[in-house]
DNA sequence: CTGAAAGCGCTAACAT
DNA sequence: ATGTTAGCGCTTTCAG
């Protein structure tokens, strides 16, 4: 074992050709004879031959790479993200370098450097929560590697975008509330630091006004897109005293956490208080009781920023569309479809 | 823009130094004096050099890669697991290259080809559930590639495995379900054509045949490790009107497919059927009943998977453990807690 | 259609 | 402590 690997110029000499036409043939370049392009290929098949990707690369100065960044994997929203990511690298025939940063800036910052180090034609990426100084991306653009932001996106003009659209997906599940009856609502934010914090709650925002319902400070928490914020928020309501009728989550993970915090406390979700949140989750309608919740197509929002960063890496130049809004959808479960408070 | 990436001759022209010098000061090379090494890096950081992995990998015939395999990203236990691995990489300053079968053989062996072309140093997989030759794993050995199994392995002499200690999980839960008076008992099985499923559906065995149990071959389903089959097989003995009292499930989302099942032909889980799993999600505890089940700690796997593999990368020759068994922990919840049965 | 020459950007080995 | 030489394995001109 240990045979070292077997080489173009290994074929070349077996065939009695040079390393050039081994190349090319083995490219399927039209410059060669359909016929040696055939011998050469089982030659190359029979010898074991494997590419060796990093020399072609530098030599081709073309990594058929693209970068992506995301801030968490275990995390439906963006495990199904990079799932469909991963699919469609396939059909353009790319490869795909995934990185995470664990929503820490500057694990972010050198994944980026070191995307860029390694070539990439393009990145995609979602922000992490905390980054906030987006000198890196401008790099990036400068450099003249192509970049999508998906999602979750910095405040800076000109840039591309692959988004939900958070503020209209917000506004439509408050209104839906309002409409049943709910005039006590809280809102679960999350940082809105970043656009989807800062969008749903505008959306939230939009509601209440249009609908003249006060928005209460003490309802609206901010701290993070994950369990553990949606845990602590609904405890710090809880000890409080001061429960609303409904919670709007920023997002899925953070309902979880209400969960968790209103059966640790033995409080009834839907009786004792209702539920609402933005983003989906597989096992969303297996909760108990089944969260309704604002959809985001994670298969439309991959495939659109493949598309999106594929045209740019094709066409430097063309700006062309450059902020995709996807729209939202409003699932209806079982929380949040009835107001039945004292 | 689009200003072309300074290199290591740029800066060697500016500083009236060579490239070897250069080179080798940005890497902290003894060879060079502190004074010029400071004086290097800060030119280097000026002109925004950033190095070219590429060339760099080729040229030292070395890539700080490892490749990872796995069958699915949006699911608990490999997300986690994944997570995991990426932060070790991390820690050993490595890259990694994580491609995703998609439960396809031919996709796993079109990755683990492409892997070698980017000539990783080392690769950790976890197979497909339909992968059945195992050509492609012998040619990687071949080839001097350290290769790790985690989870789902094939049968394959003298290869490094780490995995959890299936057959005496599943043991442990049915034995546990048995001494609560349990006896007939369904055992959703997946495929043991892979070990996961062959180990569990053993440990399943063992139990039954030690309490003197018959084994109901109706109640022994085959078919898959996802929702589709734990929907499937459900439904499919429900209209045979031929339930157990409870259900064994090979996967944490083979259970989750019984849960919808059941919820959508109105069986309460617990008081009409009841269950309990192999393998553990977050959002399980949320989950009506919350299940019981045999938890896999994805933490640990990921961990001992890298170091084998960083210690079969640092030391080929070196054999020393390759069979690593993680023990499970049964996890009681809600569900398999009590037999309240006829 | 095929091949010879040149070089991608970097690093290892060996001088100096 | 710094530089010279050579070459990683491939592809891109450009000749023939």
């Amino acid at each position: 074992m240990n045979s070292k690997p077997v080489k173009l110029s290994d074929i070349a000499k077996r065939l009695h050709y040079s390393t050039v036409t081994i190349s090319k043939a083995l490219r399927n370049h039209p410059d060669i004879a359909p016929s040696t392009i055939k011998k050469i290929k089982f030659a190359a098949e029979e010898m074991g031959y494997t590419p060796n990707i990093i020399a072609r690369n530098l030599s081709s100065r073309k990594s058929n790479t693209i970068g992506v960044v995301v801030p968490k994997i275990a995390h439906f929203f963006f495990g199904s993200m990079i799932e469909e990511i991963y699919n469609r690298a396939l059909e353009y025939n790319y490869e795909i370098i995934l990185t995470v940063s664990q929503e820490n800036a500057e694990r972010e910052k050198k994944h980026i450097q070191t995307l860029m180090a390694m070539k990439v034609e393009g990145i995609i990426i979602s922000i992490s929560q905390e980054t906030k100084n987006y000198d890196i991306f401008k790099l990036v653009e400068a450099r003249g590697i192509p970049i999508v932001f998906v999602d979750r996106v910095p405040k800076i003009d000109n840039i591309s975008i692959v988004s939900v659209d958070d503020r209209d997906g917000a506004f439509r599940a408050i209104e839906h509330a309002i409409k049943l009856g709910y005039k006590k609502i809280a809102h679960f934010a999350g940082y809105t630091d970043i656009n989807i914090g800062r969008e749903r709650y505008q959306g939230f925002v939009d509601a209440m006004e249009k609908h003249g319902l006060p928005i209460n400070p003490e309802w609206v928490c901010h701290g993070g897109f994950g369990e553990r914020f949606g845990y602590d928020s609904f405890m710090k309501l809880y000890k409080k005293n001061n429960l609303p009728d409904l919670i709007f989550t920023v997002t899925y993970p953070v309902a979880l956490g209400v969960y968790s915090a209103a059966k640790e406390v033995g409080l009834k979700i839907t009786e004792d208080i209702d539920i609402i949140c933005f983003g989906n989750a597989k096992v969303q309608s297996l909760l108990s009781p089944p969260i309704s919740c604002v959809n985001q197509p994670t298969d439309l929002l991959a495939k659109s920023a493949m598309e999106l960063l594929m045209s740019k890496i094709k066409n430097p130049e063309l700006v062309g569309i450059n902020n995709i809004k996807i729209p939202t959808e409003l699932i209806l479960r079982e929380t949040c479809i009835t107001f039945n408070k004292n």
